[in-house]
DNA sequence: TCGTTGAGTCAACGCCTGTTGAGCGAATGG
DNA sequence: CCATTCGCTCAACAGGCGTTGACTCAACGA
């Protein structure tokens, strides 16, 4: 039971984190629209009004909250990318960051998620796209984009049975063939 | 200006359909949330109140407006299933049906939209499932259709340049490998 | 010690939503 | 022809939302 009066600054630290932690549950499970101001406040034991104080407004608490992290390393040469890609898989199926995924939770119905949404994946398909040859390296790192995209929605959003009966390491095991087919023009 | 009384019957059927079309291309742009009774209203160049006498909530205006073209075909043998998805690509690529659309679009933050999705995509694992051998058949078939989820959400949804700029027929050639090689074990 | 700051609460506002019930007027059918 | 059906509109309701301003009170700094 030890009170101590706890200093202005780390009070309001630890305020703004557990306001965020709560925001960042609610909109990765229920998406922007479904997530309301009162249920944040209430998860994180505060008052309505005191979000507000924080963050201005919903549109802004929304953009702190799911502040995606950000594109990691860059300039792999050839087919280690691939090994890359099912390494994120690896470390996605195990926690993909709330943030990410509140993110993509609303991509589909909320602009500027789907604007986040859309520069994350561009800059995806950027560094790949340095690292295929050909001319349409740019559409190979597309389709390995959204092969990665279509698999994360899959299984973390939609939660279909079959990927999440699966270990990581067999999905990674059964799909690398599929992404190694897009790094290079093998045949034309 | 022929101003025929029209039968009521017609007449009912028509507004029905004008009802349900706005509908669907709200439900599809903007999702389930965003999209207000009014707004299909005004667009159905309708009274709000219609709508409702029409199909009693909005939940279930949903439901009427997206009826999801049912899976077709089933029992095809080994590899040209692979031919099979991506001719629904080439179909999807020229006029994805405007239901199927809204569906999507909401299937990431409207609850019964997500299990609609789950139910479709479950379908078309067990059909792809049954023409794939070997053990991990319904992974694969998984992993084929959560491809082709992707691609969509990736084209249609998010509309990302380089899917949008590629012709399908490329799309369907550069990505023909990939699929090719869930269709079967053939290392291990 | 005491005025000031600022974290946090409370009650309320205005708006927009889905939804409802009363009513109008034209098509219907006996 | 007339009573009835029914497609359709109008005005309004209740509820939930984001948001606001006045207020409380404990930590702060001189």
């Amino acid at each position: 039971m030890s009170e101590r009066p706890l200093p202005r600054a780390e009070r309001r630290r630890r305020t703004e984190g557990k306001i965020l932690d709560a925001a960042r549950v609610l909109f990765a499970e229920m998406g922007f629209e479904r997530t309301t101001i009162r249920a944040v406040a209430r998860a994180a034991e505060v008052d309505p009004a005191l979000v507000m104080q924080y963050f201005g407004n919903k549109e802004e608490l929304f953009r702190k909250a799911v502040r995606v992290t950000p594109v990691p390393d860059a300039g792999l040469d050839a087919d280690q990318l691939v090994d890359h890609l099912l390494g994120t898989l690896t470390v996605k199926m195990g926690e993909l960051p709330q943030g990410s995924l509140a993110m993509m939770r609303s991509m589909l119905t909320h602009p500027e998620a789907a604007a986040s949404a859309r520069e994350v994946l561009g800059r995806q398909i950027d560094r790949l796209a340095e690292s295929i040859p050909g001319d349409d390296a740019r559409l190979r790192a597309a389709l390995m984009t959204t092969i990665m995209l279509g698999l994360t929605v899959g299984h973390h959003l939609l939660e279909l049975d079959e990927l999440r009966d699966a270990p990581q390491e067999e999905i990674a095991r059964v799909l690398r063939p599929s992404l190694r087919a897009l790094t290079g023009p093998e045949v034309s």
